[in-house]
DNA sequence: TTAGTTATGTTATAATATAACATTTATTTA
DNA sequence: TAAATAAATGTTATATTATAACATAACTAA
């Protein structure tokens, strides 16, 4: 079991590797595209896409609802963030590198997110996706309930 | 691995299942809920929730959003039918009484929907809850990719 | 039978997302 | 370097998905 949790400190680190994977990969990090990430990022727990409309408004206020969504594409496309399809909501990822999945715990009562990816999870997709002959191209895991602090 | 796919033969075998946990559960199944449950079912695949406010108007004409979405929620919470998250859509379960959490595998290609529960995907959803003192609720797990038919 | 609850009707609007086309900026290549 | 190409952004409009709020009707239980 890996967890990962975006903290404050991380978000510039985040940043550079942002900017390091796009410079190797030949993506372009344009200052839109790094405005919405260290939104995103700066936001900690998930962001709705109107609500980071709003704030991108403070730095461009031309921006408009295309400008948020195919900015997100961008940064979704490259694993920079992922989607939380239960809550139509967008979350900072911090790792990456590391892997195209991510997991989800979200916490009904307090809204926090963790991400629980894991092996096991990665195996069981695997498993039952070949005793199906299906051949996978995104795995979606969100389990919603109450966290650890909000059980006390 | 247990699979479930709804055939038409299934459908009024679905409906009065629907009808005896309804009974059973001091639910009230009513018209309205039946022939929506119904227009899922004969549906086959997944629908949107405007298209089948579309179908239903043609038996109830002032049928309006809310008509389906409440009328969606009360099969949902009962679980008479599950939301695709990813696709914002809507499905028929074969098998109401067994479970309330049920798994998707989603062909991109040809749209077909396959349930994928197992007790595997049980288990490794509870190890990675209980190691993070996580109380589930509800899981969602959608695999989107290409199937087997597909393939070919 | 009337009080309470559950379901439905109805109007309006909120929230989420994309199509289509114009313009600008960056990159490639002649 | 200039022209051609491609990629990104700007802009207007609209499509799609979903709910709030309040009125009425239908069932249920006392």
């Amino acid at each position: 079991m890996t967890k990962y949790t975006i903290r404050k400190t991380d978000i510039n680190k985040a940043l550079k590797q942002a900017d390091i994977i796009c410079k190797r990969n030949g993506l372009r990090l344009t200052k839109l595209r790094q405005d919405v990430l260290s939104l995103i990022l700066k936001e900690g727990g998930y962001v709705k896409a109107y609500d980071l409309l709003d704030e991108l408004k403070k730095i461009d206020p031309s921006a408009k609802p295309p400008t948020i969504y195919r900015t997100l594409d961008f940064l979704l496309e490259h694993g920079f963030i992922h989607k939380l399809q239960s809550l139509n909501a967008f979350i900072g990822c911090s790792h990456p590198q590391d892997h195209k999945e991510c997991y989800f715990l979200i916490c009904n009562n307090c809204q926090k997110i963790e991400e629980c990816c894991s092996k096991k999870i990665n195996n069981v997709i695997k498993n039952t996706t070949s005793k199906n002959n299906f051949v996978p191209d995104q795995a979606v895991l969100e389990i919603a309930g109450t966290c650890q602090q909000c059980l006390n």
